[in-house]
Formats: structure tokens, sequence, C-alpha cells
DNA sequence: AATTATCGGCACTACTTGAGTGCGGATTGA
DNA sequence: TCAATCCGCACTCAAGTAGTGCCGATAATT
């Protein structure tokens, strides 16, 4: 359904916060304790994150993440892309890569592998185009809007849905 | 990974090889012997689209399928839309569908909602601005945007129809 | 040095979705 | 009647996603 993973939205909520706090160390706690994503899977993306360079981390006491570049200068494109690859419209890659593992039995008179590709490139574009700045600034500064909500910790309880 | 399903993929050859008989009832049959697609799934795929009214079937000896608009007026986003249902960037829905099904923890602070369905709208924008019609003869120039030509770029020959 | 708060890595389970398939029945033209 | 076609339901198998557990490494604080 040309939609991206919660990892990728979990992601973005914490790039946002950092935004908000561009420059300094915040640690994973602190967002896990502003929103109510499950921590431990925040810790994976905020991982992957810091292996794509887009956050650094600082282990320790007083350790934590924080933006490695100014909000204005992070594409959603290149979150995206770190967090689940780059966008494919197609299930073939979109030009040279096609005879290893993802070719097509379609593909050599696939009448639609050329337009898709060019769909393709307008999203990317439009991703890469898209600051992580524009995506945090529409919306009010809110700095501890969240901190009293659920101030005892897990959050974990309304996951299962039987 | 923001990929459309193999179905939709199927349905879109179809709909272009439809097309080039516009008008015409083409059985199953003759798609499938055109293009290396499972026989039956291709079947399912072109039962959709005539549940969504894209196509319409005859039944019987000489029964098929045939286009119920000329492709242009055929929208990428509808063809989309009737495999897979809407695009949907986040996880929840876009506006005010929240309550049921698809909420999300996050949602009453969650900072990139809005953001992400702006996003949304802007690719659904472009594909319903895509007509099947621009899908099947990429000779045309639709709206110069993907200006990252490759290497091949738009090399695209092998539509022919033997 | 002990403690504590933090990141890091590996591996694991449960669930959802996607791809692909089978078969018998209903329609319609020859 | 016979053959070609669409129709409907249900089913298997593989892959990906969401989420979890545990323990070790690092660094500030005491
Ligand atoms: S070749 Fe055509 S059908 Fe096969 S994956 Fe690429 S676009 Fe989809
Ligand atoms: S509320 Fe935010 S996090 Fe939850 S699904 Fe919607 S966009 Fe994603």
């Amino acid at each position: 359904m040309l939609k991206l993973t919660k990892r990728t939205e979990y992601g973005l909520i914490a790039l946002t916060h950092l935004a908000q706090r561009q420059g300094e160390v915040v640690p994973a706690r602190e967002i896990g304790d502003h929103y109510p994503i499950p921590r431990r899977l925040l810790a994976e993306v905020l991982k992957d994150l810091c292996n794509a360079d887009l956050v650094a981390s600082t282990r320790g006491a007083h350790g934590g993440y924080a933006l490695v570049r100014p909000a204005q200068e992070l594409s959603l494109g290149e979150i995206v892309s770190a967090l689940e690859g780059a966008p494919t419209v197609s299930s073939c890659g979109d030009e040279n890569l096609l005879h290893g593992e993802n070719s097509c039995d379609v593909q050599p008179i696939c009448p639609i592998r050329s337009p898709l590709v060019k769909i393709k490139d307008k999203i990317w574009q439009m991703m890469l185009t898209t600051s992580l700045a524009s995506l945090a600034e529409p919306h009010k500064p809110y700095r501890s809007l969240a901190s009293q909500t659920q101030a005892n910790g897990l959050v974990k309880s309304s996951i299962k849905s039987p």
C-alpha cells in the first residue's frame, strides 16, 4: 500500500525531537518518555539512524543522540532511505541492477517499467527536497507538553489487540 | 519500502495491453500469452479491476475484458487505488477516520502526522494526474520534473506487439 | 572502585501481508 | 452438446514487520 514502516515513522518522530534540541545530546529515554513508542524499537531505530550517520551517538552516563546536521539540511529522503532503503515503486530495481536478485520474468517486454521508474524518481525527488525542518516546523514548539501524560514510565499496555 | 504490489504491476500491464486495443474485448488468455505472468494471478487482478469498474467483463465464448473508459481518462491513481487501496504514507488514516481500527498511540501528540499527510497528498495527486495513456506511451513527455536522466533514460522500444 | 545511566549487538517470537495456486460452477457462442 | 471464457471461494507458502530479551561496553558520578 505504498506506506512507510512504523520504524520509519518512529525514526521521524525521534528526529523531529532531536531537531528541537539541535546540537544537544538527547538520550533515547527522553524521547521514549515523550512519545508512547516501544522503547526497544526506538532504540533499534536510533541505532539504524546512527549507522547511517544521520545522528551521532554518545555513550556513557550523559550519553544520547544528536543530529549530525542541522534539520534544514536533512532530507526526508535520506531518512527514509536510511531506515528502509531507497523507495522502489516497481519490484525490479530501477536501472541496471536488474540481472541479479530482483529480476522479473516480464522485464524484457515490460511496458510499465520505464514509466514506473519515472514515478519513483518524482517521489524520490520530492522526498529529497523535503527537509526534516519542514516536517517539524509547521507545528508549534511543544517542549514538555506530553511529559505529564505518562510519567509512570512504560506505556506498553495497549499493544495487544485481541 | 514504499512499493507497489506485483498485483498492481500486473494490473497495469494488463491495462496497457487493453489500452492498445481500446474498445475491443480481449480475453485474459491473450494477455497471459504476451507476458510471462502467472495466468491465475492475472485473472484475479482482472477480476478486481472489474469489480472496481475500471474494466468491463464479457462472459462466454468470445468473452474477455475491455477498458470501460479511454486510456487518457484512466488515472494511475484510480488503478492503484482499486488494486491495493488508496496510498497511505503513514500507518494512520489521513484525517478523521482515526478512532477506529488504525489508531496509533502516538497520534494525539504525533508531530509528523500532518506533514506525512501532505506528502501522501502530493503522491496521490501525482498519481491522479498521470493517465494510463501516458504510461503506455512513454514517448510523450509529461511534466518534465524527472531530470535525472540516467544513461538509458527514455530508451523504451520494446512494446512491440507481434 | 562501585554505581548508574546510557548505547551496542545478537537473536528470537508472533503476526501480517504478499505471491501464487486449485477447482468446480455459471455464461455464452458455435 | 461442446468449448471457451469469466466467477467465486479457499488454500498454501514465503517474506517482511512489529516488538521483545538479554547482556556486554562505555563513561560520568559518587
Ligand atoms: S519488469 Fe515490469 S513487472 Fe517486472 S518488476 Fe519490473 S516493472 Fe514490475
Ligand atoms: S500517529 Fe504518527 S506515528 Fe502513529 S501512525 Fe499516524 S503518523 Fe505514524
